[in-house]
DNA sequence: TTGTCGGCCGATCGCCGACAA
DNA sequence: TTGTCGGCGATCGGCCGACAA
């Protein structure tokens, strides 16, 4: 899984999680550890994202050197200080109810979507996005009403339909440098899209 | 679960189970066995029916003693030689078509479902039935169409989107002494329908 | 007797701009 | 800027008899 994906969507709940060791007594409160490896993983049905941690256990002496000469890294080698630009939004009532829409938040759609071309009438792209699964989803992108505004058509709700999405459940839409996807989720827990960038020949209607 | 109801749906399939013992060489080829006790259980996801046995290991003179004094019972005390009408059909690409309805056969609807009306126009009925889980399905029977024939409408598109039944797969009916159930299936195992006798106050148009 | 088909009608889905918060 | 609504057109579900195997 991808580990600025999984960053996107765990952003918002990495505080929650409570762990219980047990409280075996003959384990010292707390133990200096090196963090070996971090694997990034995402629930099959619920598309909760969660990671798998190899802990080593570590002189106290060790805790400098590794503070200057290892840089955390996951098992893929990614640097995570890296941060791709993502959106994310609480779904409203109109965007999971049935036979609806979504109304994209302008600035999601102008930094995070793939750029669309405005002089068609009405501009309209579709848009490609892979989910933590890597499986990819489709969607008609529409720029139109009046006042104009963004929406996710065609596409939008078979997404919500499959995930079981409802109203109050979070979407982060993110955007790399190689094309992307989306994750949708379970039950109140963020569903992350990543898009492809404004090159990307994969939308019928997007120029330049 | 009713012991008729399980011999019903697993009547087609019995003898396909393979057990494997593990060849364990210390074990004696044939051990001769008291069944203690039957329970019939269905798996709450497919449907599928199978027994669980408790088996005592006997001495090969008790045999005649079991023979002669113990009759066969499941842990509920019924007898397992009772045989309640029931009715077997393998459903056709029309009966698990979405849309669509299912072609009740003409000796399966006189003999298993409740009495019907003729005297209406068309002459139809609700039945109720239970299904393994004891979970109450409802349908609308009638009995319509040139030639006449007898047919499942309303209800039976949910029964078959909710069991997942496609063709080749095969539905029972059980018609038993006081007022039952069906029971659907997952892969081509039997889906078991038990009906309430004739009298049955639930039919809206069913007389005496 | 009953499996499959086309017709047909009503329900639902899903796209739309209007409007207001 | 964007959440909700009513409208309305297209699609689909599901009931029907015709017909033939």
């Amino acid at each position: 899984l991808d580990s600025k994906l999984w960053h996107a969507c765990a952003g918002g709940m990495h505080s929650q999680g409570i762990v219980d060791f047990g409280r075996r007594p003959r384990i010292p409160s707390y133990l200096l550890c090196r963090v070996f490896s971090i694997d990034y993983m995402a629930d099959e049905e619920t598309d909760e994202v969660f990671a798998r941690m190899k802990l080593v256990p570590s002189r106290a002496d060790e805790l400098d050197y590794y503070r200057e000469n290892v840089g955390l890294q996951d098992s893929n080698g990614s640097d995570l200080s890296e941060k791709p630009p993502s959106f994310a939004k609480t779904l409203t009532q109109s965007d999971a109810n049935n036979g609806g829409g979504f109304s994209v938040p302008r600035y999601c759609a102008e930094t995070i979507f793939p750029r669309l071309d405005y002089s068609a009438d009405p501009p309209a792209q579709t848009v490609l996005a892979k989910d933590v699964h890597g499986e990819v989803w489709k969607f008609r992108h529409i720029y139109r009403g009046t006042p104009r505004r963004h929406l996710l058509t065609t596409g939008w709700s078979s997404f919500v339909n499959q995930k079981k999405l409802v109203a109050g459940d979070s979407i982060v839409f993110l955007r790399t440098e190689r094309g992307e996807l989306c994750t949708p989720s379970g039950w109140n827990t963020p569903s992350a899209i990543c898009l492809p960038p404004p090159p990307g020949g994969f939308s019928l209607f997007s120029r330049e």
